[in-house]
DNA sequence: TGAGTGATTGACT
DNA sequence: GTCAATCACTCAT
């Protein structure tokens, strides 16, 4: 089994696919931060919830979950009580569609954004992301990973479990 | 039944 | 670069 670190490693370059009744949009993702056993910052520290299930599903399982009570953000869970946070996608197909959703703004640079931007909603929570209509196209890493101390928490913030593939300031 | 929390965004200076 | 809005969910009484 890979460790979570690895694979949020892997899943930069790699392709995230989602097919609505709107259309078909996809981006590269470009930065995630992994989420792990013993780990404060993570859902599943405190024990398994309502909120966090999925967390403890099969591996490649989405979790989808809502902060500040009006931003969902978007996971891939890795191993039970892990799970892999996608923080922002460079737009790839279905940019118009993403325009429309987002309004003209910054389409995938944040967590929130790209969830919204993808048109992924809770009723996608727990989904395989290996079936349609969502799911992660592998594709190899040709760009240089960096890492980086994760942001926007307010526990844990000094673990390097950020990784990102775009040269945007740590 | 109620208070506190939060893996953010968007607007403003 | 700084700051406040905002509300579903969780945990505690």
């Amino acid at each position: 089994m890979k460790a979570t670190l690895d694979t949020a490693r892997e899943l930069l370059g790699s392709m995230l696919v989602h097919e609505s009744e709107q259309g078909t949009t996809s981006g590269i993702i470009v930065e995630t931060e992994a989420y792990l056993q013993g780990d404060p910052a993570c859902h599943a520290y405190n024990g398994k919830t309502a909120r966090n299930a999925p967390m403890f599903g099969p591996p490649f399982t989405a979790y989808i979950y809502l902060v500040y009570g009006m931003h969902y953000c978007f996971n891939v869970v890795t191993h039970p009580g892990e799970a892999v946070l996608v923080r922002a996608l460079e737009p790839c197909d279905g940019i118009a569609l993403m325009e429309t959703r987002r309004g003209r703004r910054a389409l995938c640079d944040g967590p929130a954004k790209l969830v919204q931007a993808m048109g992924i909603t809770v009723d996608l929570n727990g989904h395989d992301l290996r079936r349609e209509p969502l799911y992660i196209v592998d594709r190899p890493v040709t760009r240089k990973i960096l890492t980086s101390r994760r942001v926007g928490l307010t526990r844990g913030v000094d673990l390097p479990y950020r990784f990102y593939t775009l040269d945007r300031p740590a």
